[in-house]
DNA sequence: TTAGTTATACTAACCGGTAAGTTTTTCTAT
DNA sequence: ATAGAAAAACTTACCGGTTAGTATAACTAA
């Protein structure tokens, strides 16, 4: 029962909106996007945005649960193709730098919500962050009761694994930074190795008990 | 010559209208703050705003550039009352983490900016970025040279303690989290102990060279 | 017919910035 | 010391432009 091609087009328009939010969003944060902006980014007539997904407030939360939801699946698939603990929360960290450099708008927005306060945050968007802080806590019970980690609030970790991936990976600041020529030659911020495994390296060492084996690199 | 009632008076006002953009470009980001709501929420007329400050982007850069320079003096005077390199990283973390929790509207000017891609900041604010990072390079210079912390990229060690003192110390995201009422009441992400001493505890352990000791706690 | 689409135009509210004029303070000349 | 000029601080009212959201009318394709 449906003409496919027509759904097809409307998922394909709803699709095109909301890459387009996403961006302008996370360029201008929530007050400073343009519904105009928007829908002449993506081709689409704005009355045509309304039509398909609403009203700003609800066309913010769309881009995010469903950039919320990529991002779990990514983190999801990396954690079930690791063994044990210690390569689990590696897979987790290579996993986050991914997500925050193949799709840069999604932790802008991260960054913006973190700065108001989750101001614009519906219920429907807290609660996939709290199911991806749930993410990380397995992983460091698991650890724990394994005895490779130590004994450390995993929510506390959950943060800093954010916190640090976001903002060692992120590009736009740091091109700003570069581009402004105000690093000396020799302190070359760019080229700065892989964050991910930089990351793996300091993080996971600090984690680690002392019982399973010291520093590796 | 001393015209010291007025320009105490002056110098009173702008520190008002500073202190007031302050909140309302952290709450609102520098689109979505408005100039008539800085005015009001500090009792300054919007005209006498701009003739102490001048327009919204100078207002902005003002905020920040007095915020930077209470932030560096704060870290310094940190790393000169430390001794060792281990004990300096450490008062970088707890100053840091003061920073953020004593000075709330600071950490969230620089979330909205690191989102942003620094889109609104002017050269005399990168360059005193730049100049944040220095520090961090010196201790992790001298602890090298040491021999007490391993061969790390500074500028990522840098980047890797303000995203993890920003993500664990901020209050404003977790308080909405928490008050969602959507964790489970033994996950208790409240309560989490100090971050700063959390922090301490795995991003040191996480960069200390093996031959100077493992875990501590 | 009907759902999707476009283009245009409208509204009501808001926002950054300014002009013009008033009051207060400080400086200066006598 | 004080009148009066000069400078600084302040208020009110307004302007031009933008924005979210809506309405309408015509068109297209299933």
């Amino acid at each position: 029962m449906a003409p496919s091609i027509q759904r097809d087009r409307r998922a394909d328009t709803r699709e095109r909106i909301l890459a387009a939010a996403a961006e302008v969003f996370a360029e201008n944060g929530f007050a400073g996007a343009g519904v105009d902006e928007i829908a002449r980014r993506c081709g689409v007539n704005k009355a045509m945005l309304y039509y398909h997904v609403g009203d700003k407030q609800t066309l913010y939360t769309a881009v995010l649960v469903r950039n919320i939801d990529r991002a779990r699946e990514v983190i999801e698939a990396a954690l079930e193709a690791a063994r044990d603990p210690e390569e689990r929360l590696s897979a987790m960290l290579r996993a986050l730098t991914t997500i925050v450099r193949e799709a840069p708008a999604y932790h802008r927005l991260v960054l913006r919500e973190m700065a108001s306060g989750g101001a614009h945050l519906e219920h429907e968007v807290l609660l996939r962050f709290v199911a991806i802080v749930g993410l990380t806590r397995r992983v460091m019970e698991e650890g724990r009761a394994a005895g490779v980690f130590r004994d450390l609030n995993p929510f506390l970790i959950h943060l800093l694994l954010i916190g640090g991936v976001i903002a060692t990976a992120a590009q736009p600041l740091r091109r700003r930074l570069v581009e402004s020529g105000l690093f000396a030659p020799e302190q070359q911020p760019d080229a700065p190795g892989d964050p991910a495994e930089f990351l793996v390296d300091v993080i996971l060492n600090g984690i680690r008990s002392p019982a399973s084996g010291g520093v590796v690199s």
